[in-house]
DNA sequence: AGTATATACATCGCCTGTCAATGTATATAC
DNA sequence: GTATATACATTGACAGGCGATGTATATACT
C-alpha cells in the first residue's frame, strides 16, 4: 500500500460498484482483485469494505445471498442491481468531472505541467 | 456548486496551495479563484478553508500576515514556505499516481470506456 | 436613516467514512 | 500442534467537511 487512502476516500463504493457490475462477487475476492489491479499499491481495510457493502445494500445497489461452498469459509456474495448499476454509471461520470476540474485547479498556478 | 464535495475530499490543501505557490493570497480571494477556475461548479466551504489553512501552518507549510488594507474588511495574507512548494509538487504526483489507479479500478469491469 | 449586499475572517458541534484492533470459523501445509 | 490463508463482521476512535452562527467594514439603493 503505497496509495494515500485519504485520496481514494470517496471512491470506495465506485470501485467495488465496477467489480459487481461486471460479475458477483464477493469481500474478500474483490478486495484481491483491488489488489492485483493495483500492483499492491492499495487494497481496501475490512472494515473500510464492510462498512461499504453495508451502505451499498442499505440504499438498494447491491443485494446479497450467501454461497454454496461446501468446503472453505463461507461467502457472502453481492450481486449488483439495476439501481446499482445506474449509480455506477452515474459515479463514472462523476469522477471524470472531478478528475477534470481537480486538474484545472492544481494547475491554477501554471506551476505543474 | 455542483461537483459532489466528497470526490474532492482530500485534495482542499493541494488546491490551496496551488494557488499560494502562484502569489500570496487570502481566504476570500483564493475561494473566488477556485471559484471562476471552475465555472461555478465548485467552492470551498468558509469551515473547510479555514480549517485548511490552520492545518497548513500548523505543519509549516504556509505562514500569514496582516495585510495593511486602510480601507474595508481586513485580510490575512498566507505565503508559501519552501517545506510548502515541496508540500504541493509531492502532492501533484500522488493526485497523479491516485488518478491512474483509480481509472484503473473503475475500468476493471471494462464496463465504461 | 434604514436595509441589503459584498467583502472578509473565524469557530462550534455534528456527520460520515476510514481504520486499528479484535473476534469468529474453516481448511491446508509444515 | 501451530502457522498461514481464506472469509466475514463489529467496535471505538479519529479526521475532514459542513451548516449554522457571529463579528466587522464598506457601498448602493430607497
Amino acid at each position: 500500500m503505497s496509495i494515500t487512502s485519504d485520496l481514494i476516500r470517496g471512491h470506495t463504493e465506485t470501485i467495488i460498484m465496477a467489480n459487481l457490475c461486471s460479475h458477483d462477487s464477493y469481500g474478500y475476492e474483490i478486495n484481491k482483485a483491488i489488489q492485483e489491479a493495483s500492483d499492491g499499491q492499495y487494497e481496501l481495510k475490512e472494515a473500510t469494505l464492510y462498512g461499504a457493502f453495508r451502505r451499498l445494500e442499505e440504499n438498494g445497489y447491491i443485494v446479497s445471498y450467501w454461497g454454496d461452498e461446501t468446503t472453505g469459509a463461507r461467502r457472502r456474495y453481492y450481486h449488483s442491481t439495476d439501481k446499482g448499476k445506474e449509480f455506477f454509471e452515474n459515479s463514472c461520470k462523476e469522477w471524470i468531472a472531478a478528475k477534470t476540474l481537480i486538474d484545472k485547479l492544481i494547475d491554477t498556478g501554471g506551476i505543474m505541467k
